[in-house]
DNA sequence: AGCTTGTAGCTAACGATATTAGCCAACTTT
DNA sequence: AAAGTTGGCTAATATCGTTAGCTACAAGCT
């Protein structure tokens, strides 16, 4: 039996793409498995069970994010940096389901958790976009929680199909952005 | 063996309280069961299956998540009314974590679905609230979308633990409510 | 009262899934 | 080439969700 040259970083990988392909509650370890043409057991040679895959699994989601939002701003600031990071993030989530999903509900064990440090990442790439107005100091963290607020619950709302009913979706996303600009530029 | 007297709604408001304490993803038949005083199989002749299970519980929740908001709302108007929602909102999702989780994702089968019904009474509560605002018809749809959104979003953030730096939680909470005062007025 | 009937609850059993134990062969290192 | 490390395998176990089929309780009818 020919060795399949797995690697953790592989398996990881292969269970994001898979967590978006059929979704986070339906990836399993069998049908990991047979992505990576292993048997299933064979996975815990590179992963501690499922909750440490999926721990992976969102550290590397956000790392992602972190640099596509990252990517997104470079060379704007004010509205149009914060048109581009909810954008970018929202595609993200869009494209990802599966993945960010992965996200949601996990707390790092400690400061040096990758999960902690990607989370940051991700953070410190809105925290630049809010450096482009002219906020006090004393509300830059709840300024923070807010964009984060907002782009979450969007994005998390779209991705279970929270919205139903009429209006158009990416035309609300952009009306959020347009509200968030306005409200920032007047604090 | 004496019967146990349960019915479909004993059975879910059990699984809601169970879902609170334990955490949904932790909620299981047989825990259900030992709570209820029933063998597992025995919990099938009421629900039928965990699909349902949760879907009925998503039902309850919404249900009482509008009953608290409509509640809270009452005799307020504009900032007063938006508050009163905000905090009663978020109340719901402090106090019953499981339940409301269970309302994440799960779509309604139609619209004379119980989970349709009661998802509309809570989105007719925060709709009252924007009346209060001189808010334009076209901006309605998207402004509720926001609303939503941002409570949504940080009760999940913050149910995940996913504020971890500094400011205080509530601070940040009332800050957030008073942005989107602010924003709602100078539409 | 006795009989009938619907059904709540039970035991037994099955299938899926995560996980562990223990073996063996394939690479790596010297 | 020998030794050691380790990735992959088969086999086995535990936990869940779920179904099948039996039994006995309770309500209604004669």
């Amino acid at each position: 039996m020919p060795r399949a040259g797995l690697a953790p970083a592989t398996v990881v990988a292969a269970g994001a793409a898979l967590a978006d392909d059929v979704g986070l509650a339906n990836l399993t370890m069998g049908l990991l498995a047979e992505r990576v043409g292993v048997r299933t057991p064979s996975l815990y040679k590179h992963v501690d069970g499922q909750e440490d895959l999926n721990r992976r699994i969102a550290a590397v989601a956000l790392g992602e994010a972190a640099d596509a939002v990252g990517r997104a701003v470079q060379g704007y600031a004010g509205r149009d940096a914060l048109a581009a990071a909810a954008r970018a993030f929202r595609a993200f989530v869009v494209e990802h389901p599966g993945r960010y999903a992965a996200t949601i509900g996990v707390e790092p064990s400690g400061p040096d958790d990758p999960l902690a440090v990607e989370s940051r990442r991700l953070l410190d790439a809105f925290t630049s976009v809010l450096r482009g107005y002219r906020i006090d100091e004393s509300d830059a963290d709840h300024a923070l929680r807010m964009l984060r607020s907002l782009c979450h619950g969007f994005a998390a709302l779209q991705a279970a199909n929270g919205f139903q009913w009429s209006a158009d979706v990416d035309e609300s996303f952009e009306w959020l952005i347009a509200f968030a600009d306005r409200g920032l530029r007047t604090l």
